[in-house]
DNA sequence: TGCGGCTATTG
DNA sequence: CACAATAGCCGCAG
């Protein structure tokens, strides 16, 4: 039955008639024009006109979980000022489920449905096989062969109200096919923790991903512009000033040569005959290890310096701030909820690897401040939580984690942060070796826990996360060196359970700030891994740094399943990003 | 024009 | 330079 009117009052009237109350999974598809539509059970709405109005009614009113096929559907609700409280993101899950990271409904659909997906069809395909009617009936998603239509999936379901509401439909279907393979998981003792609550703090991660893209993260543009300017001057006003500026940092590093021409700067073969002229012999070129040849020839600090402007010219420079930073100041990018490898959260437009110096830019707007809060030795801890070692949980209910460790080991502290560090990279040379050696016995079952997973990649058995996430091992057969090769898949495996497992509970936490925040006009701007950064109103800004807190408490005992792991935060409520912790 | 190598930054 | 990521420029193959 498809209706396609409806106040907001008629639809939540009409969904909670369909048995919708909270947590009901209730799909939604929606695109950026306000097209909308809904089905749950046998109720199929369609809404041409009032449609991210009436979600947000029925999100008001009845929290539903919101089945959707991608982060698409919330980006196009929150054009239209909608949020959804949470979600089940088809893709999200295919993800959990399959690994990787591409996650069309192509893939979803055939995974899910044992189909290949190199046999689907195409759209625009022409039936020259003569099969007669294979893609049956039009206003069906799904055809006779069990594939879904190809030319619905590129987007020709939005073209008419039923059939938007039909691929809403269908997006419950794959729904519930992906929670049967869940809870599988657990049936079947495959993971330790919760498949079917990474499912939802994975998909609600989806939400905060399309708003944080949305929101952008604060910045202050004339501090940006400063910090810019002392490092390679003013904004040039044209191509030609660009290239005097360029010649001009060159210069300061070539007048140091008895022959200063000839050498390209951003040619490292270049770079290393240069050195070589000097009596400078490296394999590479790399900052660390020139470092150590600063004394030796004054072209080798010139360099290093050079290479810290020319990174700010290239990459974080005026081009980059007139691209991704808005007139409203706001610094944007895509967010991605979870990588190809382990699972963590990506960015784009530099938001994960903006250099220190240009942190100060960072700037929380008038009447607001920014409460970050740190996770302390966030693997460490995870892998206490995953392994169930009891020595390394018990180590882990000091603040500091890694003093019981260095008093168990008979080491000094850096040592011993070594040495647990290594463990979790799969490091053998160097200093970590005698170390390594003492945290065989010291914590025998997360050791083991770490060399079964390196086991395991390195004879390319594909892995699961704590929480049930699919790590896939890739083909190494046409490697050159196939042992280097299988040794780097076991260092990937190994490291993959700690850095996957962390960025679930990092992810339960965010959701859960997220979710709790709302009322403190707390906002999510920044999400790196093992630190968040909240914007919020001033006068919240203390209330909100306690949020933190009690959030990261409630997200680490629903996520760790009883291990009893202690996870601490370090928490400041500052003006900017930079701003010394308080 | 696309891709691997090199280099930088971050957690 | 042990794990992960994004991003820019270069040389080279096609």
């Amino acid at each position: 039955m498809l209706s396609q009117i409806g106040t907001p009052d008629e639809v939540v009237a009409a969904c909670r008639h369909a048995g919708v109350g909270p947590g009901t999974h209730l799909a939604v598809v929606a695109i950026p024009s306000g097209l909308v539509a809904l089905a749950v059970g046998d109720l199929r709405l369609a809404l041409a006109h009032n449609g991210p109005e009436c979600v947000a009614a029925v999100d008001d009113a009845l929290r539903p979980r919101w089945v959707c096929w991608s982060g698409a559907t919330a980006a196009a609700l929150i054009a239209h000022r909608v949020r959804l409280s949470r979600a089940w993101d088809l893709a999200a899950v295919h993800r959990i489920l399959y690994g990787g990271w591409r996650a069309d409904p192509t893939r979803i659909w055939c995974q899910l449905h044992d189909l290949d997906r190199h046999r689907a069809p195409v759209a625009g395909q022409l039936d020259l096989l003569g099969t007669g009617g294979a893609d049956g009936d039009p206003d069906q998603a799904v055809r006779p062969d069990g594939y879904l239509r190809p030319d619905w999936i590129e987007g020709g379901w939005r073209h008419s109200p039923a059939h938007a509401a039909e691929w809403a439909a269908t997006a419950l279907v794959a729904q519930s096919l992906q929670a049967s393979m869940l809870a599988g998981f657990r049936r079947d003792g495959a993971v330790l923790g919760d498949p079917e609550a990474l499912a939802r703090s994975e998909s609600t991660a989806e939400l905060l991903c399309a708003e944080l893209a949305a929101d952008g993260l604060p910045i202050d543009i004339a501090v940006a512009e400063g910090i810019i300017g002392a490092l390679i001057g003013p904004r040039p006003a044209d191509e030609a000033e660009a290239a005097a500026g360029r010649a001009r940092r060159d210069a300061e590093v070539l007048r140091h040569l008895a022959v200063p021409t000839g050498v390209d700067l951003r040619n490292p073969a270049d770079v290393k005959a240069m050195l070589r002229r000097v009596g400078i012999d490296v394999p590479d070129t790399r900052a660390w290890r020139l470092e150590a040849m600063r004394a030796q020839h004054p072209v080798v600090d010139a360099l290093l310096l050079w290479r810290k402007a020319e990174r700010v010219a290239t990459t974080f420079g005026y081009g980059w701030l007139d691209t991704n930073v808005g007139a409203d100041g706001r610094l944007r990018g895509e967010w991605s909820g979870s990588d190809g490898a382990a699972g963590r959260m990506t960015a784009q437009a530099g938001l994960h690897n903006l250099p220190a110096e240009m942190r100060p830019a960072v700037h929380a707007e008038t009447g607001h401040v920014f409460v970050r809060a740190d996770l302390g030795q966030i693997e460490p801890r995870v892998l206490a939580a995953v392994s169930r070692d009891s020595a390394l949980c018990a180590a882990a209910h000091e603040d500091d984690l890694y003093a019981p460790v260095a008093k168990r080991l008979g080491v000094d502290r850096p040592t011993a942060k070594i040495a647990v560090l290594a463990a979790m990279y799969g490091q053998t040379s160097g200093t970590a070796g005698q170390a390594l050696r003492g945290m065989e016995s010291a914590y025998p079952v997360a050791m083991k826990f770490l060399s079964d997973a390196a086991t395991a990649g390195a004879e390319g058995r594909d892995l699961r996360t704590f929480g049930g996430r699919r790590i896939r091992m890739w083909d190494i057969e046409s490697a050159g060196d196939y042992r280097a090769a299988a040794a780097a898949r076991g260092r990937f495996a190994r490291n993959a359970l700690v850095q996957g497992a962390a960025a679930e509970l990092f992810k339960v936490w965010a959701v859960t700030v997220r979710a709790r925040g709302a009322d403190l006009g707390a906002r999510i701007v920044l999400c790196l891994h093992d630190e968040l950064l909240v914007h919020c109103p001033e006068h919240n800004g203390v209330a909100v740094a306690q949020l933190l807190v009690d959030c990261l408490h409630e997200a680490s005992a629903r996520w760790q399943q009883g291990a009893g792991v202690r996870f601490v935060a370090d928490v400041s409520v500052v003006h900017a990003w930079s701003d010394a912790k308080t």
